[in-house]
DNA sequence: AAATTTTACGAATGACGTAAGTATA
DNA sequence: TATACTTACGTCATTCGTAAAATTT
């Protein structure tokens, strides 16, 4: 196998005819040309250059090989120039999985101020909840995932969402909103007692995304009446509007739809789930996923509504 | 610039999915694929591998470098088979230029036993006169440049035809004959004196080619009438068979033709022409110049007109 | 005599393997 | 516990530069 090093001081005498001359245009001493060439003709197993007179000639066997590193060298350029584009920000790819409620608000944000900074970069974007995300995160389906999770959720993780072999970076706590229609008799109250909505019924979202909501009403000595079962906001706040039931919500999801027929009021005892971006530990250490990261990071802090 | 083995690696790498895998197919051992990892990825700028649980996968900078060193290492082989192909005689150009009069026995004869051996090489050839064939092969024209001489010709070349800056093959020793009508007065001696060719009318080469002949009778004592300039041996015997003159031709040009009108006969005294194989001394170390001068040697020691 | 290549040699750098340490399933 | 990657370190090979010798115009 050549070494790319010699192929290059080969085209390079081949150019000059002169070892000299290569080495004056390739930052090398003379002797030095002359090492590599011999040790390049070792690897050929045949003469490639030819002296006559003081200028160097090069062989059939030298040709063909200088023709030959002409496509190895560029391919080679070309290489080390994408490669370095990747390196620099000024091309790559970010695959984020984010849930749906992160979707609409944090993640355009994000993905707004990491393309404003570095043009060439491609976030690319799904959505998934959170046990899934992370899985695609651990199959290598994306580089990023974006999680919520409540306090006590997870055994592994902790208080600020770490995961034993991922790399967190916490972002921001969403307060969790009763909401009620516009003329609900506890509707004008700043704050609203989880407890004072025992007799209401419910809309919560499916099965799997309403854990939380049962446990919080559990701690507070009830058993939520769930009568609507829905994952969209929209629809959500539509029922809540007709007064078929209240809801609890986060605030993201009441940043990105807000239907003028409901009021969301903080509850009693505080609840909240944080929010937490995940990646690969090594992926933390590649450039363009860093500063996908920490735009994420800014933009959560910037939020409204943050706890 | 990246080397070539850690694009190897890299390949292997991305292949298994694995460090210890790829030492195994390489011949390494596991901490010299994890260094020449390390290696490629100083050299890249960014994280190439992830190590996720137990396996190896490549970031985006790294398939992209990997789908590149596809490119790079085929380019590689490709180059690595062309050139050992030509060092190991399987392929390869060898370019002759001879006298005429070496190109219609000599050459022939040793490029059929060249090509015999080694049916990839290609010898090619081409005619030119001694003085000139020499000048192509400085030039870079040639790789072998087939040349006669006398003695005391050339004050630069000593008695086997060497020259100072050349690498000299003398090849064999070529006779000179007395060539006369066959129903010639002198016809049936076995050798002929030059000095008793005086009176006659001759038959030379052109003004630049006849040298030797000048020189020959002058050192018996005469000047040749020369009658008729012809570098043609075919019509040199035409002109002698039909009784117009006499001529003086090696043994390599009646060879390749023999007109029967004519006789020729050794001339007294003895008098011959060196025939040398010059190269580069280089390019002596290329080994399809080397077998290609070995045939011409091996065929011009089978010869039968050699003095 | 000026320029170029080769040889010789010493210093710095790099690469590999062994062995021990750390992490994963 | 077995497998795989990393780190540490000693050794060996390679590479480069300086200096001197040989060669060419």
């Amino acid at each position: 196998m050549f070494d790319s090093r010699h192929l290059r001081v080969l085209r390079e005498v081949a150019r000059t005819g002169s070892y000299s001359a290569a080495a004056r245009e390739l930052g090398y001493t003379q002797p030095a040309i002359s090492q590599q060439m011999r040790a390049l003709e070792r690897a050929a197993g045949t003469p490639l250059v030819v002296r006559v007179g003081r200028r160097m000639r090069l062989t059939e066997a030298g040709e063909v090989l200088n023709r030959h590193a002409a496509t190895i060298l560029s391919a080679l350029a070309s290489a080390e120039e994408e490669v370095a584009a990747i390196a620099g920000l000024r091309a790559g790819r970010v695959r984020v999985i984010a849930f749906p409620s992160g979707s609409s608000t944090l993640v355009p944000a994000a993905i707004a101020k990491v393309t404003r900074r570095h043009p060439g970069l491609r976030v690319e974007f799904a959505e998934a909840e959170p046990p899934e995300s992370v899985e695609r995160l651990r199959e290598g389906d994306c580089d990023i995932a974006l999680a919520f999770s409540y306090d006590g959720d997870d055994p592994d993780q902790d208080a600020e969402g770490a995961v034993a072999d991922l790399a967190a970076v916490p972002l921001c706590a969403d307060r969790l909103y009763a909401v009620l229609p516009a003329g609900h008799r506890l509707a004008r109250r700043r704050r609203i007692r989880l407890a004072d909505l025992a007799g209401e019924r419910w809309i919560a979202g499916c099965p799997r995304c309403r854990g939380h909501l049962v446990q919080a009403c559990a701690a507070v000595g009830f058993t939520p009446a769930i009568t609507f079962s829905t994952d969209d906001v929209a629809v959500v706040q539509g029922l809540v509007a007709a007064d078929l039931g209240v809801a609890l919500l986060p605030g993201l999801a009441l940043d990105s739809v807000h239907h003028s027929g409901v009021v969301a009021r903080p509850v009693e005892p505080p609840s909240v789930r944080r929010i937490t971006a995940y990646t690969l530990p090594d992926l933390a250490a590649v450039r363009s996923i860093a500063v996908t990261l920490d735009s994420l990071r800014e933009v959560a802090a910037e939020l409204p509504s943050r706890a």
